[in-house]
DNA sequence: TATTGTTATACTCTATAACTATA
DNA sequence: TATAGTTATAGAGTATAACAATA
């Protein structure tokens, strides 16, 4: 730095620029995970992806879309790539013939486990600075604000929140 | 795993999902404040190099963007876009004739002003399903994830964190 | 030789519109 | 008329390399 010595505020005055702390802890999330699942196509979006896939009943790319709150076309793209490493299918909704039905192939499951496993490794790297306690309440503060936010950006969301973890 | 119907958790697992959480945090946070700052240029990222320019003794370009955790390249458009608005104004470092100081004008820190209060509403708004208790733990476990982010991040990093707020 | 700042380039993510085939 | 999916396009955000001026 050039000169200086007096800023304005201590240290902890950071905890009130939120917006700040988001940004940084996103690139810093991303930058890791994107270690963690280098085997799979597309990166963390195609994690997640994976893992609303491997949630249930076999959803449409529609549905799925809606889910991750994902445009339609970001999700036709990304299931491109999934398919073509092999880590999905397509196949046809027996009960309406727009729809797509999108399942999760062996292949697929056995790259999710594992990426799961190095996510997990990530996560936890992010947050070494917390204790046990304070991660899991940041955790949950954090999943409550990302469900709420999801239910008042997307009106069209599903039940359930993604348990992929 | 194919068609199952097994959950591997009840509804609050996302709790476990962190990466989830941030991206979806991180882009609410992302909509509501392109509204906040809506009279700044370069959004967001305006708002918080217009933070960093006023919080001290003038500060290079390599200063600000290595406090801000951009790339130099980045941090010399967006000064262009907030010296284009009369926000900001470069001045030659007497000191070292490569560099040039950044400082905020009048109408710079006027628009801070008003930019800081927009900001602090839709924070609140992002944590609006938060106590206020909730938001002030969420607020510092994030600040200092973030710090630590930082640090580990870009090590040539500042001895202080943003205080903008 | 290293550093400050600029420019140019490319790649990713995102947003939108237009089109098809079905309903 | 509305919906599921695809394609194409344009805009941001980010990362990199190359360059000029100065240290």
């Amino acid at each position: 730095m050039t000169a200086s010595a007096d800023l304005i505020a201590p240290a902890d005055g950071l905890d009130r620029d939120l917006g700040w702390a988001i940004g940084v802890v996103s690139r810093g999330y991303r930058q890791r995970a994107m270690g963690a699942v280098e085997g799979l196509p597309a990166g963390p979006r195609g994690y997640h992806v994976l893992c609303a896939v491997s949630e249930g009943v076999p959803r449409s790319q529609l549905a799925l879309a809606r889910r991750l709150g994902l445009d339609k076309t970001v999700m036709t793209h990304l299931i491109d790539d999934l398919e073509q490493a092999g880590m999905v299918t397509r196949r046809p909704d027996p009960r309406d013939r727009r729809a797509r039905q999108v399942v999760i192939t062996a292949d697929g499951a056995r790259a999710l486990v594992q990426a799961r496993e190095q996510v997990a490794v990530a996560e936890a790297g992010l947050l070494a600075g917390l204790s046990a306690e304070e991660s899991r309440a940041l955790r949950a503060l954090m999943g409550r604000v990302a469900r709420q936010a999801q239910a008042s950006a997307g009106q069209a969301g599903d039940s359930a929140a993604s348990d992929c973890a």
